[in-house]
DNA sequence: ACCCAGGAAATTC
DNA sequence: GAATTTCATGGG
């Protein structure tokens, strides 16, 4: 994989099993927005960018080659071999190989801690298209302007100084005081975020839980995508009827060490045919 | 009017 | 302790 500047950005080259609204687009992040020409515009660690993938090549504009490095390499996972692991998770059930082969163009990505703590709080109850409308407003309301127009996810910090009437704009109706309990825990320390890296798993979700609102699903969703512990296996509504009617008598444990990448997979699977289930 | 949405807390049995 | 209800909001 291969990174140059070109005008107004850069062009990564030689990129595989990445498709971006596979990715963008598959209820792991809610920041990105998709434009009519394929690209995507979104916001992660504070940057503002559009993305074009083109082939192998990956074109991420208004980044810099410096920012690859310390963020994009990162923030896509290309230090994992997607295509090997899928190898690897095709022979654990046929179905799930019929999954990871349907959308082989997703990857984890590595959002922020923070964000994705709060975007899956926001979550719970709720339908993806609603959710974005909320996590928008609370960026709009409480995050830095980056660019005209353009917000970073608010800080911990900034969001432990309001109470849950402050997040009345946002219409995240009982989500409100949740949030403002994971920002005061993340923001006095008494939820060590970043230790959630290396702790042991039932350790790292127990920590997690400290907060009001966060209960094992919301949990494994901020270790999956927010601190890529890739064993984790949330079950949602989704993923609840995908067990019982497309794996019965499986559980969480049986998908491997990359657990959390063929929940992925199952997850996109079978939102995308409701159908299997009625 | 009713039901559901990437659930969890509060209440009741 | 396990099962049920409630919690805001918006779309179908």
């Amino acid at each position: 994989m291969v990174c140059n500047e070109i005008t107004g950005g850069i062009k990564v080259s030689g990129v595989t099993d990445l498709d971006l609204a596979q990715t963008l687009d598959c209820g792991q992040s809610f920041r990105w927005t998709e434009l009519s020409d394929n690209s995507f515009e979104g916001v992660a660690y504070g940057k503002f960018v559009t993305i074009k993938l083109e082939g192998t090549d990956l074109y991420i504009y208004n980044a810099t080659k410096s920012e690859y490095e310390t963020i994009w390499f990162n923030y896509f996972d290309f230090g994992l071999n997607y295509g090997k692991i899928r190898e690897e998770i095709r022979k654990i059930h046929p179905v799930l190989n019929e999954a990871a082969e349907y959308a082989p163009g997703i990857r984890i990505l590595r959002q922020e801690p923070y964000e994705a703590l709060c975007t899956f709080i926001i979550s719970q109850n709720n339908n993806i298209k609603r959710i974005k409308g909320i996590v928008r407003r609370l960026c709009e309301n409480f995050g830095k302007e980056i660019e005209k127009g353009r917000y970073a996810f608010p800080t911990a910090e900034k969001m432990a100084q309001l109470n849950a009437d402050d997040l009345a704009p946002l219409r995240a109706g009982f989500r409100d005081r949740y949030l403002i309990d994971a920002a005061k825990k993340v923001a006095y320390g008494e939820v060590d975020l970043e230790k959630c890296r290396t702790l042991e798993y039932e350790q790292a979700r127990k920590e997690l839980m400290k907060i009001t609102g966060v209960g094992i699903k919301v949990a494994d969703c901020t270790l999956l995508f927010g601190l890529h512990r890739v064993e984790a296996f949330p079950v949602d509504v989704w993923m609840k009827r995908a067990m019982e009617i497309l794996f019965p008598g499986m559980s969480a444990n049986d998908f491997g060490e990359f657990a959390g990448i063929a929940q992925q997979y199952i997850f996109h699977y079978s939102r995308m045919h409701p159908e299997l289930f009625i």
